[in-house]
DNA sequence: CGCGGCTTTGATGTTCATCAAGTAAAGTGG
DNA sequence: CCACTTTACTTGATGAACATCAAAGCCGCG
C-alpha cells in the first residue's frame, strides 16, 4: 500500500477519457471546479484501491490499468464480481444506495485512477441534467453488462466458462488474440465459479487441442472457431 | 394478452406508492404532468407485460402484483433474471442505454403497472435534480440487489439454493411464512439454475425432514432454523 | 375421452469438487 | 548468496453432486 497522490493540474481533466462520455456534457467551468477537488492516485499491480465495508469516501473512476472487483463473502470464500477497464467506474453499483463499498477493488495492473468527492458529484447531478442522464446511461449499462455475463456464465459448463474468459480478455480488454494474463489461475477461477484445479485442466486441454498456447501468463488463442464453439456448447 | 387501459384520474398518481420513493421530490404541478402521460394497464397471471427484445416504449412502474424478469438465449434455454415487486421499476436495468427490452417482464400474479413515456422521465430527470438523484439511487439498489443474490447463489450448492429462494419469498415477497408459491417448479429452476427434477426433488427432502409443509403450490414453513442452516451450508 | 403440460420418483452416467502429491517459482531471513 | 518458506501451478485418483433419461400419476382443457 504505497500509493502516491497528486493533484492534477487544472487542465488535465479537459483532455480525460472521462470526458468523451460522462462528462460531456460539463461545460468548463463545473470541469474545473472537478479538478480541484479530484486527486489522482496510483496503485500497483496487486495493491488495494478500495476495500469491501469501508465508508465510501468518493467516486473511483479507473484512468489506466485495470482492477478486479471482489467480495468475500462469510466463509472467506472470494468472488470477482468483474474487471474494470480504463474510464470504467469502478465500485460504481452500490455508490448511490449505500454508505459502504460492498465491493473491494484491487489494482490486477499497475493502475491510475481518481477519486472525486461524493459531494461533488451529487451536486452535478443535481445541477446538470444533461450530466445526470449519462451518469444513468453509464451506471445502467455497467450494471447490465455484469449481470448479462453472469447469467452466461452460468449457463456454461466449466469448458464454457473458461472459453467465455478468454475470449473476454483477448475482446474486450486487449483487443488481440495474444495477451499476458493478468489474473492468476485462482482469480480466474473466482471469476467465473470453479475451482483453480479445474482452471488448469482445462487450459492443459485447450492446450492439449491446439486451441491456445499457453505458458505462464502468456496467451495466444490459436482458433478462435474451436474457441467459440466451446463457449457455445459448454 | 388481454390488458385494459385506462387513464387514470390526474390525482391517483398522488397517492402512488410510487410517490413515496422515487417521486417523493416531484412537486405536484410535475406530479400532475406525469399522470396526464401515464397510461394505467392490467395483465393477469401469465400475461407478458414486456417481450425481450421489443422496442423500449416507456418506464413501467409495478403497482400491484407481481412479475418475473426473465431472458430465453441463443439455445432456447430461459432463464429468471428476478422478481419485481410492487414499487419496482421493472426493465430498469437497460432503460438508459438500450433501445430494446433486454429481458421479457411476465406477470406471476394478477398485476397492474404504469406505463409512462420515455421522454417524460427523461426530462424530470434533466430539471429536477432531487428526482435524478433518487432515480440514481433506485436503479443503483435494484441492480446491487440483483447482482449480490445471484452471486449468493452461485456460491450454494441445490439444497442451498431451494432454501434460499424459499427464504426470499417469505421473508421479501409474503412477510410470512406460510404462502401459495406464485411460480411453478420449473420457474424456481429457471430462476436458481437447477433442473426441474432436482427442485422437486429438494422440496421432498425438505418436507421429509419436516422442514416445510408443501402441498401444490402452497408453502409452509415449519423450521425456520434448519432452512437458514440449509441456505448457509448446502 | 385423449392430449399436453406439470409434477414426482427412480435409475444411470457425467461433471465436477475434493484430496493428495509433486514441481516450479518467488519471496525471506541469515 | 544460499537455505528456507511460502505461494502458485500442475496432474492423477476418488467420490459426491448433479444432469439426464425414463416412466408414471395428476390435472385441466378442448
Amino acid at each position: 500500500m504505497n500509493m502516491k497522490a497528486e493533484v492534477c493540474p487544472g487542465t488535465e481533466c479537459l483532455t480525460c477519457g472521462f470526458r468523451s462520455e460522462v462528462f460531456a456534457s460539463l461545460p468548463d467551468y463545473q470541469l474545473e471546479e472537478l479538478s480541484r477537488s479530484k486527486v489522482l492516485m496510483h496503485a500497483k499491480k496487486g495493491e488495494t484501491i478500495a476495500r469491501q465495508n469501508d465508508s465510501i469516501e468518493g467516486f473511483i473512476f479507473l484512468r489506466d490499468g485495470l482492477a478486479k472487483l471482489c467480495r468475500t463473502n462469510a466463509e472467506g470464500r472470494e468472488q470477482i464480481v468483474g474487471i474494470a477497464t480504463p474510464n470504467d467506474f469502478v465500485g460504481l453499483l452500490s455508490l448511490f444506495s449505500s454508505k459502504t463499498y460492498n465491493y473491494s477493488i484491487v489494482a490486477i495492473e499497475d493502475s491510475s485512477y481518481c477519486s472525486v468527492e461524493y459531494d461533488m458529484v451529487m451536486n452535478l447531478v443535481g445541477s446538470n441534467g444533461e450530466f445526470a442522464r449519462n451518469l444513468l446511461a453509464k451506471i445502467s449499462r455497467v450494471s447490465d453488462l455484469l449481470i448479462g455475463s453472469r447469467l452466461d456464465i452460468d449457463l456454461l459448463q466449466l469448458r464454457g466458462r473458461v472459453a467465455y474468459i478468454l475470449c473476454f480478455f483477448a475482446n474486450e480488454i486487449y483487443h488481440s488474440t495474444r495477451f499476458n494474463l493478468p489474473v492468476s489461475r485462482r482469480e480466474i477461477a473466482e471469476l467465473i465459479d470453479m475451482r483453480v484445479e479445474n482452471v488448469v485442466r482445462i487450459l492443459s486441454e485447450f492446450r492439449r487441442d491446439r486451441i491456445i498456447l499457453i505458458e505462464g501468463t502468456y496467451i495466444e488463442i490459436l482458433d478462435k472457431e474451436k474457441l467459440s464453439w466451446a463457449k457455445m456448447h459448454g
